[in-house]
DNA sequence: GGCAATCATGAGAACGATTCTCGTTATCAC
DNA sequence: GTGATAACGAGAATCGTTCTCATGATTGCC
């Protein structure tokens, strides 16, 4: 399967072991058009008769968040979504419904963020956007 | 004491009982420099001998943000920070270290988001900006 | 190709922030 | 005041996440 390979490639591309665990878990994330939580993907993978547990799916998700493989949403208190994203720094718009989400490609927020942080004697160290809004089809 | 005064206001002015509880909740925010947990405001409350109970710390708390109030921050996984702010739409730059805020008052996102968002078929619901930083002194 | 050292996994327990339950108490309108 | 209603407090329950530790895989080295 072709999302298998590249899920591999992925995972050698940051030193780590691509497990028969892992290269699943992302393999997964990588066919989802929107965000997912660690439990609804460990259901998923579960469903289709894959043998793996919870806590390795949490262990890949934090791994590979950590390495900036994937991204870390948290719209949601109390939990952490996951979504396998392009490369370069961006930002998203989710539907607070059901969680579609759109890529914001060109953010141009650092130039501003850089002129205010040196006024109050700070060192910025990343942003964060999420914008929230309906789709067509939950309205 | 004034700040027991103007929280009083507040209380009434979103229509919410200005109850002993409550009042004590929101007037010790408001003395915040920066944010704090529910547990954290909780803990300053029972130190000076406030007799109230924590799920009334949480309840008030969630009360507060949903009215518009005050604000809720979510930059620590798994759980939210409580910060009392003017009136204005605006971000938070958060030192990682201290939990120190400045506030970013001049946000020019709207017009950017609004055309996105129409390209998408989407509405904009609302926008979340939160830079993190270090600051001189936890540099 | 063995073999010890290291790393990863799985099941369930533990954790911790938050929410719920329910009996008691305070507040408000009249 | 009095009754209706809303809020409170203590502790239990919930739930997402992390930890523990015994077991199973992978790797580097001979
Ligand atoms: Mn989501
Ligand atoms: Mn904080
Ligand atoms: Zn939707
Ligand atoms: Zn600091």
């Amino acid at each position: 399967m072709e999302q298998r390979t590249l899920a591999v490639g992925l995972l050698e591309g940051v030193h780590v072991r691509p497990t028969r665990q892992r290269v699943r878990v992302l393999a997964e994330l990588m066919g989802e058009r929107d965000d997912v939580t660690a439990q609804e993907l460990h259901e998923r993978l579960r469903g289709r008769g894959e043998r793996l547990g919870l806590a390795t799916v949490y262990r890949t998700l934090g791994l590979l968040a950590d390495e900036g493989v994937i991204d870390a949403l948290s719209h949601r208190p109390g939990e952490l979504c996951y979504r396998w994203c392009g490369e370069e720094h961006h930002h998203h718009l989710v539907c607070s419904g059901c969680h579609r989400v759109v890529e914001l490609l060109d953010c141009e927020l650092d130039p501003w963020l850089e002129r205010i942080s040196r006024a109050h004697d700070f060192v910025t160290t990343g942003h964060r956007l999420e914008v929230s809004g309906l789709c067509g089809d939950c309205r």
